[in-house]
DNA sequence: GCCTTCATGTAATCAGTTACATGATTGC
DNA sequence: GCAATCATGTAACTGATTACATGAAGGC
């Protein structure tokens, strides 16, 4: 149920029509929490129906612009206060490392270097799209760099964790 | 498609029933690829009619014993070593913190503080469940202390995330 | 005899992915 | 005129969650 708050928090800034906020989506909210076009078309359409959104607009081609209501506004808040996250957490990368005794130890440390060099991928990915939102001063902006911290970080942990744990093999 | 390669990690480690199974699954996988009671059974029946696992034999109340079959084993196998991880990475943690402008900034900061909390009483856990598996010299045990460790630094990184995030708000 | 544990399944629903279908408008 | 971009949607399928149904066997 959390692309409905996805999209709430994305129309929170301004209307947008689906187009719009699928573009707003891929640079940002996708990190975080991936959708496809058609979830999103899909999840405006019972947002409307539920009044959390309304059409505020349409446009040329059959654009329909929608903007957040109050009552889409007020449910916002209280999923953002109120409501617990739930960690999820499926990894099937840590799922491996489980069963790695059933490939040889050559094999296994290969795994894990792999999986080290493609978190210092990331990790360089990372850090390269921190310099272009480093400017940015809208609410996006500056509590998007709070997450984007929490992905270096992260990403640099496990960076470490891959090569130790490449060493305890053997 | 990864609970069908959990579930023929567990199996090459010795014949269970799915009743086994997910006994194990809970103490075990469920942190990183949680499952239900009918996920399991369901998949079990679908990895028979593959010809992944086969009944190696009946018992009372219906029991049915599963084993992994040679071909299962090479699925597993190729599986850990050629498949690319895919990184599915949702959090609904994260995504309120891009919407964190929407509530006011004493909300903003108890929220990472919760979640600065939350973190910390997970490393205890983990800390605890430490000392159980300690002594295990099974290959689930071995290569379950190298994921657990990823946990453990996982969770210590996102804590100092979370304090220091709280800072960066006002 | 009764409670606990063992043991397997079905059904309904929801969320997410992939692929496809369709067409209007704008800029050149 | 043509290509790129804008724009919205449907359909089929897979994976995951929740709730329910059912009953045998073993220990006391």
């Amino acid at each position: 149920m959390s692309l409905r708050h996805a999209v709430l928090g994305l129309l929170s800034e301004g209307p947008a029509s689906g187009y719009d906020l699928m573009k707003v989506f891929d640079v940002s909210l996708a990190n975080v929490w991936p959708a496809t076009q058609s979830q999103l078309y899909a999840e405006l359409g019972k947002l409307a129906d539920a009044g959390l959104v309304s059409v505020s607009a349409e446009g040329p081609r059959g654009r329909k612009e929608y903007a957040i209501t109050d009552a889409g506004l007020a449910e916002l808040r209280h999923w953002i206060t109120e409501v617990e996250p739930v960690r999820a957490a499926r990894s099937d990368m840590l799922l491996r490392v489980f069963f790695l005794a059933q490939v040889d130890p050559q094999q296994a440390k290969e795994y894990l270097r792999q999986q080290a060099e493609i978190t210092a991928k990331r990790l360089e990915h990372i850090e390269s799209i921190q310099g272009f939102v480093e400017s940015g001063t809208d609410n996006l902006s500056v509590y998007g760099r709070i997450a984007l911290e929490y992905g270096l970080r992260m990403a640099t942990t496990q960076r470490q964790w891959a090569e130790w744990a490449e060493e305890q093999i053997r």
